[in-house]
DNA sequence: AAACACTTCGTTAGCGCTAACATCGCCAGT
DNA sequence: ACTGGCGATGTTAGCGCTAACGAAGTGTTT
């Protein structure tokens, strides 16, 4: 094999620039530059130094796949959540995201699409990069899914729901209490005939939960609820036209729509304007999620808004807590629950 | 150090399921094992049966972080956007994202708020990740992103923009041109004194664009352009209504008015309707973007529609392509410069 | 002066996987 | 029988980094 003809070739990363090449440069052992980066306060302020401008003048680029093979922990945290683009989740994302990046980790994320086979599958792959942590959204897996978590054994978040006596740090507002919420906020203004529209993705229990919420307290205020779900094929914006048509046509009309989601209550809204019906006089509509448009719509939409942003900053800085990186104080260390706020507007 | 009273202790992934595991567990040896995953026509139909028995007994899930370090290459792809939550990107990351997913690659992603700083320290950390491509926003980076880039010798996406003579995939659209197809289909409508307005985020160049290509196409059709910026500092919705407040008030006021985005047009209609404004008849509204609520305005906002998630799916399709993942065929192995669409409304 | 602590740095041995080659058996063609 | 080709499998040698330990130098205590 030492044949000198044929001597051991460099395959794969040749020529690359590694910790050894910067070593080298500087005249110290591969682990003062790894110390350098990982523990610098262990380095001599003239190493350090040294060090920085041989990192600068070579380029080196940490190579970080290496690091997390050595150290069996990535600073790499996945995040699956039902979708993206919805204006939902976008928000926790992107506080997510930027709070991660700040403490120097990255985000994986994912989609599952309200499936509990794509979540599994995202979280799978997931593990394979031995991510310092994983977020999930709501406390609904797959068996498989559950095994997985159990056995990585690293920090877990469940974002946008929160189910006592689940062990994971949990980060989230109760969609229950949403629908209570909802419930005596329009009791409060006055209304008595009052409807619950929900026609959420297939796999969404939250919207379920909201409804359930609005419900009971509802007949615990002693009336009660009108319950509808137009076509779930429809989109949302559709779907709620339709369910405003259709509840407008009953003989006791409701005075006032919660509707599952903003988008549905646009539809709702738009469908009560061209038929002529005075908002919030003759009917007032409440949405949920404070959607961007909620404000621009005429009239504009009362909604209650959950603290969508703040769940991704929330979860992420208690990951970093649990991962030790940062130091949470006072009640921010048990902060699990958040309040989603009423936004009043016009259309109540 | 073989002290029989003290043994080489395992001490990092100790007792960890790795390809060894399932190895023996079959009686084959890890290479045959790592085929069923990479290469699984090579092994046997009888060991490919085997091994997907003891894969799923055992729950081993591939360490792609060492598989990675092996070779030199990772199924993970970096996305650096301006923001995640934006309605835009949102549809863009969201087809990249999937698309990508499908074929068994991982999304790392980050956000740069419009800033070359934070897309250069995103870059740098992706890299880290020996990802096997990366998507950058538009053409405008710092000099050590471009040479970063450059050295990394990957498959590089620049979405959102596109630039001749680049050498980068370039999946986008000319804003250019989506400022001129603004300027004539308002020509088009009987439109003749248009203003342009455009308060967009520092650093945003692409909404520049659009004003220029309006602008010059409106010089061309032998109009005078009206242009006009609202305080940058005010959020895009209020600096709508300041703008069509400010073109109202002129001598020479505007019968169509083109924003640069979606939210700025929102607020100029809301101000236009609530100063009486009759739109489209005393004065039309453009906007770009498509946002969600575009259609659920009174009146409904015409706009320009990006082709966000097209671009998404396929920046990810020519990135895989480029990977040899996949093949295209025809047109779409040259298709760069996707079109944005005028969707006509009731405010033009 | 011995003992101890603390800081700074180096040495060694992998982390779990795959590229590159080597090997083995089997069959076709001559 | 001999050669060559092919498909399936095994062997070897790392990929670039860090955990764990060790050791040398400095200062501090008894």
């Amino acid at each position: 094999m030492n044949d000198p003809k044929n001597p051991p070739r460099k395959r794969r990363g040749a020529g690359r620039i590694t910790l050894d090449t910067v070593a080298r440069h500087v005249g110290v052992s591969t682990m003062t530059v790894s110390r350098y980066f990982n523990q610098p306060d262990q380095v001599s302020e003239e190493h350090r130094a040294r060090i920085a401008a041989a990192v600068a003048e070579l380029g080196y680029v940490p190579n970080l796949v290496a690091g997390g093979l050595a150290s069996a922990r990535g600073r790499i945290v996945g995040m699956v959540v039902p979708n993206i683009s919805g204006p939902i989740f976008a928000n926790t994302i992107q506080g997510f995201s930027d709070t991660l990046s700040r403490h120097g980790y990255q985000l994986l994320l994912a989609s599952s699409y309200f499936s509990v086979e794509q979540e599994e599958s995202a979280v799978r792959a997931f593990l394979g990069w031995s991510p310092a942590a994983l977020v999930v959204t709501s406390h609904f897996h797959s068996a498989a899914t559950e095994k997985m978590l159990a056995d990585a054994d690293i920090p877990l978040v469940e974002t946008w729901d929160y189910q006592p006596d689940r062990a994971p740090i949990q980060i989230g507002f109760s969609h229950y209490e949403v629908g209570v919420t909802a419930a005596r906020y329009l009791y409060a203004k006055g209304y008595r005939n009052i409807a619950f529209v929900q026609n959420s993705a297939v796999g969404d229990f939250s919207a379920l939960e909201r409804r359930d919420g609005c419900a009971a307290a509802l007949v615990e205020l002693g009336l009660t609820p009108i319950l509808y779900a137009p076509d779930p094929d429809r989109a949302p914006f559709e779907a709620g036209k339709q369910a405003m048509q259709a509840l407008m046509s009953r003989v006791d009309k409701p005075d006032a729509i919660v509707f599952a989601n903003d988008n549905l209550a646009a539809g709702g809204l738009l469908a009560g304007q061209r038929a002529g019906l005075r908002i919030p006089q003759d009917c007032a509509v409440l949405g949920f999620g404070d959607y961007a448009f909620a404000e621009m719509l005429l009239p504009s939409l009362s909604t209650i808004k959950p603290p969508a942003l703040e769940i991704g900053v929330l979860a992420a800085t208690r990951l970093l807590q649990s991962l030790g990186i940062v130091a949470l104080e006072g009640e921010l260390q048990r902060l699990n629950l958040l309040k989603c706020e009423v936004i009043q507007r016009e259309s109540t």
